[in-house]
DNA sequence: CGCTCAGTTGAACCCGCTCAAGCTGCGTGG
DNA sequence: CCACGCAGCTTGAGCGGGTTCAACTGAGCG
């Protein structure tokens, strides 16, 4: 038999309840979605930029990310995406890719038809205010790394950036916030924030010699958060996560 | 007596149209919606980081962007808004703003209960998917501006950002793509891009000579509108813009 | 007429890039 | 078992794009 919490669509519940706790028809009408489900080695891309997209993607498990190279080679990493997020509401709604989205590690995926996410939005207002939620989010974190980029210099960025995965590590579950694995090379994070990966490695010694992080083969330990948060000029309103672990982190 | 053109909503109704035409109810449905108007001197606040939004804001006339300012005072200016847009869907529907919204010009703006949005929203599916594109939409700029902050030169940066006002102006109705007039300052194009006023200066300067663009007084009159699109790595597919402009455009 | 604010130009500096070499760990195949 | 190749990390040296600081100009406005 199947319940709910064996449901391949229940990371996708667990994250729309984490705002408000959605009532069981919602819940239900999210676990009747028609979906498909598919494996993803690292670096396999979920969309390409130019694709139409037809289908939303459910990240089951792994690590995903945006990204958008331009005409010379060089890319821009818009985002990093967790298990449990619906890693491509921003492409599929929009029809036309404007990014690509790849995954991180190797992952697995659950396809869900564009129309029935409109539908089910739009027909059970809860799921639909959580699924606009998810992608304002998105935006807000969009912003922050645009401010990221452009106003900061390159270890305060990257010291932003590992608070930032540390709170969202946390709160998705996949480790604590000062205590995360992070399958990231130093040229993505370089990706991820305009630097170059030979200037990364140079920044990150300096955040270990300052005593305030040790990453080991993608192991990020954060030896002393409030100055890590301090360095990294980070504040964690623009995450909006939900209150209750707001309250319990600070 | 008050047609559906004289209200001070018919802005709205006209970006909401602009992707798929309502019908009658749902146009009527949106005219209905409850409003307060106000005008704003320019460099006045819409909404402050921090505060809590309860008001969405539909920018009437005039010109507005949306600014995120660093504990250091450095800001970054994360999109520049249009009069038909709804400006803070973004903050509101999140509550609390992590970013201000400030008038480029003097503007006039009607102020909608974020509860009453949600409401139309949801009750009329069309009107819902128009302004969740719409808040998408803003999205995919976000993401295209950090590309352009984190992996363009400066000069490409600038001409970028050009070709991308251009369009939207364009689209609008403010004005031909290569010639509508900017109300901003080199220090304002500067927090856009991630420059300093002296640099956006000179970069510009590099533009006039090269003959792609005379600027006089917020007038921006693009010579080579193809010469410019190409010195800045331009493509306007993240721009989303409807099917018959793009056509007509190329 | 003097204030302020935006634009303009110059000169020196420095952050981050580029290029290049060496290093480490690991999987593969002999 | 070592030899090899490869990918990511590390470190050095020199360069350059963009910043910083500063002075000057010109337009708008009380």
């Amino acid at each position: 038999m199947t319940t709910a919490t064996d449901s391949p669509l229940a990371p996708m519940l667990k994250k729309l309840n984490a705002r408000e706790t959605l009532n069981a028809a919602d819940q239900a009408a999210v676990l009747a979605l028609p979906y498909s489900l598919r494996t993803i080695p690292a670096h396999g891309y979920i969309v390409r930029e130019g694709d139409v997209a037809t289908h939303s993607c459910l990240l089951r498990s792994g690590f995903a990310y945006r990204q958008k190279t331009l005409r010379d080679g060089r890319r821009q990493i818009c985002s990093i995406h967790l298990s449990g997020d619906m890693v491509d509401l921003q492409n599929s709604l929009l029809r036309v890719a404007d990014h690509g989205v790849q995954a991180l590690s190797d992952i697995a995926v659950a396809y869900i038809p564009r129309e029935a996410v409109l539908e089910v939005a739009f027909t059970h207002r809860a799921v639909g205010e959580a699924m606009w939620y998810d992608t304002l989010i998105d935006a807000a974190i969009f912003r922050e790394w645009m401010a990221n980029i452009g106003q900061r210099s390159a270890v305060v960025r990257l010291a932003h950036l590992l608070c930032e995965f540390g709170l969202r590590f946390e709160a998705a579950g996949l480790g604590e916030r000062d205590s995360f694995t992070l399958p990231m090379s130093q040229e993505q994070l370089g990706d991820c924030t305009g630097l170059t990966s030979v200037h990364v490695n140079r920044m990150l010694r300096v955040l270990r010699e300052r005593g305030l992080v040790a990453i080991t083969k993608g192991a990020v330990r954060i030896v002393d958060w409030a100055q890590l948060a301090r360095a990294g000029d980070f504040t964690r309103g623009y995450l909006h996560l939900p209150a209750e672990q707001r309250a319990a982190a600070d």
